[in-house]
RNA sequence: GCGAGAAUAGCUCAGUUGGUUAGAGUACGACCUUGCCAAGGUCGGAGUCACGGGUUCGAAUCCCGUUUCUCGCUCCA
């Protein structure tokens, strides 16, 4: 444990040394779980943003993309059920100093003392239900007194009050009305679920992607990028027959594991974890963890949301959500939902490429070593030595080159050290200008991973670049 | 929010029982040198010692408060 602590601080000191993620405001004192990212840093998420659309919407024809705004009419987030009940209600105990969530305490007390008392059981349930909907916290707390319920730990009955946060930003327009600073992006896409049917002539089964920021009142966030209070959202709800359900949320638990594991970063670094609790609108709900420097923890998610977005608006909006279809006539669509964290997401990456390897001549090294279609720079362009004209030989080609990918030149060190500020930051190829260069057109291609050099002909450079960092080839490998 | 720990240069860290103008390595800039894996040399810029009070002849160091960060409890993408 102490070791994570450690690679996670060396994570996040590498991480702002090399520009990928700064914090944010950091000269005024900083600010809570909120992060800028830096050239790298958006360079790389920009790679797995482009990754993540053209796996949605160009390798599937029934996916469409949109980006919709943050602001929303405040009846979206009533339809949706966030005002209500997207909140968290905490009590702490004073002498073991955890903290738990009442109503849960409520449940399980109930659970384990009165399984067999059905009546009694019920009557509980139904108390706590009602001050739950109507935010009477007091009750809650009686409920607890009367019911002696001890915290597991201290086993004492000394509880704090209970406070109740909601985990949407509010903010006021000019016009004093409540607008909300998205909590998740779905909602834009239910309520433009019209919209794109008529202008892109939609048939069910058929999905809309959409990548963009949420933000979420986090009480406590922390652990670097897993938990933002802003956030990068990547999610896609596909649209389906109500009895096909079951057919569609196993595809794209499947689909989605595929996709993570493209990144190769380790098949034992994931795992599904099926959901006990669900969020209020789902019925199905799996979790993809990924193994971070403090563990397993969730970086996406898939739930099966049913038609329980869709009724919602239609009863709020009084406008039509339901499709035609000549067999079932009008009906709503069930959705299933894939929901991956960017930030999290990026976190994966990130953590699991970066190490601190020992070379053959017993040094150390840092190397980053993502996947070469997420590099920030594709390759660098470097003079074994700034004289002799070497430099502007290889200026000459980076010139040329660099309309195709994106590239570095670099003549300020000796060359060791730019491979390794290379190595730093992921680039997987360095290409050498050297003596013979002068004599015969070739350079040196020097591979990030291996160390391993080859000479080869100036005229060769683009296609090594092509085929060691394309997306195509990947991309290819979702359907098979 | 409660509990525990922490904050000195861009980064990693030293700084003695309170005592000159707060240091090192590295990084950064300029120049010299340099035929392939963080090479060497010279010079230079860089810090309100997290912030605000207090004790003292004198505070990075002692005391109080605040902020921020890390870890745990809860929640999630």
């Amino acid at each position: 444990m102490e070791k994570n602590k450690d690679f996670l601080e060396f994570l996040v000191s590498h991480s702002k040394r090399y520009g990928f993620i700064f914090p944010s405001s950091e000269i005024y004192g900083g600010i809570n779980a909120i992060y800028d990212y830096g050239e790298y840093g958006v360079a790389l998420k920009n790679n797995i943003k482009d990754f993540w659309w053209k796996s949605m919407t160009q390798i599937h024809d029934n996916i469409v993309g949109i980006d919709s705004s943050i602001l929303m009419h405040s009846d979206v987030w009533s339809a949706s059920g966030h005002v209500q009940k997207f909140n968290e209600l905490l009590i702490d105990n004073k002498d073991s100093k955890k903290r738990y969530r009442p109503d849960l305490l409520i449940k399980n007390h109930v659970e384990k003392f009165f399984y067999k008392n059905e009546k009694k059981r019920k009557e509980i349930l139904s108390r706590l239900y009602d001050c739950l909907s109507n935010n009477n916290l007091l009750g809650i707390k009686d409920l607890i007194h009367e019911l002696n319920i001890h915290d597991p730990i201290s086993h004492t009955n000394h509880w704090t009050d209970i406070k109740y946060f909601n985990m949407m930003f509010k903010i006021e327009d000019h016009r004093k009305k409540n607008l909300f600073l998205r909590p998740e992006t779905a909602q834009g896409i239910f309520i433009n679920f019209q919209n794109v049917i008529k202008s892109n002539r939609m048939k069910i089964p058929f999905g809309i992607a959409q990548i963009g920021k949420s933000f979420r009142n986090e009480i406590v966030a922390r652990q670097f990028l897993f938990r933002l209070r802003e956030f990068e959202q990547m999610e896609m709800q596909f649209f389906i027959l109500p009895e096909e359900e079951k057919f569609w949320f196993k595809y794209w638990k499947n689909m989605r594991m595929k996709w993570h594991l493209l990144f190769n970063l380790g098949d034992e670094k994931y795992r599904f974890i099926e959901n006990t609790h669900l969020p209020h609108y789902a019925s199905l709900g799996t979790d993809i963890e990924f193994n971070f420097p403090f563990g397993f923890k969730e970086i996406e998610s898939i739930h099966s949301r049913r038609d329980f977005d869709l009724i919602k608006h239609e009863n709020y909006s009084k406008k039509n959500m339901k499709v035609f279809d000549k067999s079932k006539k009008n009906y709503f669509p069930y959705v299933i939902e894939t929901s991956l964290g960017l930030d999290r997401c990026f976190f994966t990456i990130f953590s699991s490429s970066l190490k601190k390897e020992k070379i053959n001549n017993g040094k150390i090294r840092t190397v980053l070593k993502i996947p070469s279609f997420l590099s920030p720079i594709k390759a660098a362009i470097l003079p074994l030595v700034k004289k002799d004209g070497l430099p502007e030989i290889a200026k000459k080609l980076f010139n040329n080159i660099k309309f195709d990918f994106k590239l570095l030149y670099d003549h300020t060190e000796s060359i060791g050290k730019l491979y390794r500020r290379q190595d730093a930051i992921g680039t997987p190829l360095c290409f050498t200008i050297d003596y013979d260069t002068c004599k015969n057109e070739t350079v040196t291609v020097r591979y990030r991973d291996s160390m391993k050099q080859y000479r080869i002909h100036i005229n060769e450079i683009k296609d090594v670049i092509k085929k060691e960092t394309e997306l195509k080839s990947i991309l290819r490998k979702i359907h098979n």
